[in-house]
DNA sequence: CTGTTAGCGCCTTCAC
DNA sequence: GTGAAGGCGCTAACAG
C-alpha cells in the first residue's frame, strides 16, 4: 500500500541498499546515483517507515519529555526549551529527532506507564522534569526503570528533580533546582522586613519540590528562633490557584494576626492574593505575599509579586543539550541550578500595630 | 541483548505466538498458560519491542498532538484534555496509546516536519490544535500531508482551526472555534457601553485565528457605522504579553483619545493592562480592556478581565475522543464550538468627558 | 486453544 | 561504488 524502499530502488534503478545509504547519508555514494535516488524519492513521495527502520537499526529518533502538568506554564516553559534544543524541525537532514512531551498529571503510575511506553519505543533519550513523588516503593520503581532505560542506551536527564537512587554514579544526569536555598532566602527576606508570624501554603506533602522548599522555609525560621508554631502556620494543598485561595482563608482562620504568607509557587500565591483581597485585606499594607518560580505573570500581578526566580528556560535548554549528548555531563553527574530572590511590591514591613 | 518474545516463550514453554496473544489480549488463551506466560514476562522483565510490533502490525500506538506554543496555557489546557482522553496511563492492558505533544512554535516548517515524523511512525492519530498559518503554499502542503496521513489510516482531528481543504468531505474531522462570533459579541458589548474609539491589538496577520477574530470585531464596527479609522486603531504583533504592552503604547500614541482596547487574547490583554497602568491610566475608569479565551488567570486579574470564554477543556476532550474513534464524527465532519461573552470588571462606560 | 510459517521494511555485513 | 542476502522482533494467517 505505502511506497517502500524497494519501490524507490526500482524507480531509480538501483538496489534498495543504495537507497538506504543515500537516505542515511553516512556512506559514500556517487553523485549521479544519489541525485537519481533523490528524484525517485520525491516523485514517489516516499516516507521512511520509522518502525522498520528502528527495528533494523535498533534505535529510534524519539525523545520523551515527562511533565507533571502540561497546563502549568512552569512545565510549559521547561518543555518548550528542551524541545527547542532537541529539534523536530530545525534541519531537514539527519539528527532529526521527534521530541515529544508526555503529561503524567503528577501520577506515579502514569509516569511509570509513560516510561515503559518510551522504553517500548526504544527512545533515544528521556527527560524527566519537575519534582518527584516520594512514595518509597514508587521511587524505587522509577529508579529501577531509569536504570534499565539507561542500560538499553537511552539517555536519561532529570531537570528540576533531585538525583535518583542513592548511588554516587546514578544512571541519570541531573539538573537539580536550588529549592531549599531559594525558599530559605525568601523567608529570610520576610524576616528581615520584620515579619514574625508567616503563613506557608504549599503543595502535596509527598513531592520532593514541596519538601525541599518547606525545609528551606523552616531553616530560616529556625535560625530566627521561630520554629514553634510553624506547624500551625503551614497548609498543604495542590499546586494550583484554587488551593492557594482556600489555604489562605484557612490560615486567616487559624491565625488572624499573621502578617505575611509565603506560597510554594506563584500560582498558589495568586490564589492567596485573591483570597486576601476578598477578605478586604490590602497587599502588602496588611499582609505581605510571596511566591516561587517567577513565572511570566508574576511581574504583572498587582502588586508585582515578590518571588524566587528559577531560570526555567535556561535549565530546560541545558537539559535538552544533555539529552542530545551535545553538552558534557557535569562533574558527578549533578549540577545545581541557582535561584534568585526577586523582591517586588507584594512584600513590605508588617503593619505598625502588629 | 534485550529480552525478546522468544525468550519469554522459551521460559514459559510455549510458542512465541502464544506469548504475543497473551500480551495483546485479543485472542482466547487458556487461563493456565496465560498465567505461566505472565509470570515469565515478569521474571524476565520483558518489555515489548514497539518498532517490531508496529512493523508487523502496520500500526503504532502513537498519537501526536500539535500545538503552536506549549508554554501558552491556551494550548496546555487543550493538550492536557486531549491527552487525558487518549490515555498513556489509565489502564494497564490494551488500548494503551502514547499521547504525545509536539511544539511547532507556530512555524509552518516545523509543523510539516512533525507531521512527517508522525507519518514515519505510522501514528494512530494526529490532533492539530490552534490556528493555522495561511500562506497559500503552506496551507496546500499541510492539506496534502493530512490527506496522505488519513489515507494511510491515521485519524486526523483539527481542534480550534478551520476545516482544511476546500472539499466538502475533508480527510479531517474538525472542531472549529466560533472566533468570529465571539469577537463580534465582545465588540458589540463595548459599543453598547458607549465606546466609539476602540483600539484592537492582535497577533500575526497570517493566522486564521487572528483573521477570524478581527473579522468579528470589524463586523460589529461596521454595523455601528464605525469602520472608518478602524485600520489606524488596529495593531498586529504576536500572541504574547510583551507584544500587548508595546501595542497598547503604540495605540495611545496614535489615538490618545481612545476609550477602550480589545485584545485578540487574554495574554495580550494582560500586557495592555500593564502598559495602561504604567501610563497612569485606570481600568476601566479611563480605558476599558477586554481579552479573548478566558484563561484561568483572567478572572483573577485586577480588575477581573472581560473576555470571551472558549470551552478549551471540553473541546480538547472531545478532540481526544474523536482521535480515538470513541465518538461519532459530527455531521459534515465539522462541529463549531460556541463561545460566550464574560462581562467582568475591566469594561465599563467610557469617561464622561469623552 | 496452541504451534508453524511467513513475512512487515529496513539496515548492514559481505562480496563484487 | 554497488548489489545480494540475512535478520532485527513481532504479528497474522493457517493448520492442527
Amino acid at each position: 500500500m505505502a511506497v517502500t524502499l524497494a519501490d524507490v530502488a526500482a524507480r531509480a534503478q538501483v538496489s534498495s541498499a543504495t537507497v538506504s545509504r543515500v537516505l542515511s547519508g553516512n556512506y559514500p555514494v556517487s553523485e549521479a546515483t544519489r541525485a537519481r535516488v533523490l528524484r525517485a524519492v520525491d516523485e514517489l513521495d516516499y516516507v521512511l517507515n520509522g518502525p522498520a527502520s528502528a527495528l533494523a537499526a535498533a534505535t529510534s529518533d524519539l525523545v520523551g519529555i515527562l511533565v507533571n502538568d502540561i497546563a502549568d506554564p512552569f512545565f510549559g516553559i521547561i518543555a518548550s526549551a528542551v524541545q527547542s534544543e532537541i529539534g523536530g524541525g530545525q534541519r531537514g537532514g539527519s539528527g532529526e529527532k521527534l521530541a515529544v512531551v508526555c503529561n503524567t498529571g503528577g501520577s506515579p503510575e502514569r509516569e511509570l506507564t509513560y516510561l515503559t511506553l518510551l522504553q517500548r519505543q526504544r527512545a533515544a533519550a528521556v527527560v524527566l522534569t519537575g519534582g518527584a513523588v516520594e512514595g518509597p516503593e514508587h521511587a524505587a520503581a522509577v529508579t529501577a526503570k531509569l536504570g534499565r532505560l539507561a542500560a538499553a542506551g537511552t539517555r536519561v536527564v532529570l531537570c528540576g528533580r533531585p538525583p535518583a537512587g542513592e548511588e554516587p554514579a546514578s544512571a541519570a544526569v541531573t539538573l537539580a533546582f536550588d529549592n531549599r536555598g531559594g525558599a530559605q532566602r525568601l523567608t529570610e527576606h520576610l524576616l528581615a522586613l520584620g515579619h514574625r508570624r508567616i503563613g506557608y501554603v504549599t503543595g502535596p506533602a509527598d513531592r520532593t519540590t514541596t519538601r525541599h522548599r518547606l525545609e528551606g522555609h523552616r531553616a530560616a525560621l529556625a535560625t530566627a528562633g521561630l520554629l514553634a508554631g510553624a506547624e500551625e502556620l503551614t497548609v498543604h494543598g495542590s499546586y494550583d490557584r484554587a488551593s492557594g485561595y482556600d489555604a489562605a482563608l484557612e490560615l486567616l482562620r487559624r491565625r488572624p494576626d499573621l502578617t505575611a504568607i509565603a506560597a510554594a509557587n506563584d500560582t498558589i500565591a495568586l490564589g492567596v492574593c485573591a483570597a486576601l483581597r476578598d477578605r478586604g485585606l490590602r497587599i502588602p499594607q496588611d499582609v505581605s505575599v510571596a511566591g516561587f518560580d517567577d513565572l511570566p505573570f508574576s511581574a504583572d500581578a498587582v502588586p508585582a509579586l515578590t518571588t524566587v526566580r528559577l531560570p526555567l528556560q535556561a535549565a530546560g535548554a541545558r537539559a535538552g543539550r544533555l539529552a542530545m549528548g551535545r553538552e558534557a555531563t557535569p562533574p558527578g553527574g549533578v549540577a545545581t541550578i541557582r535561584s534568585d530572590l526577586m523582591a517586588r511590591a507584594s512584600t513590605a514591613p508588617p503593619p505598625e500595630k502588629a
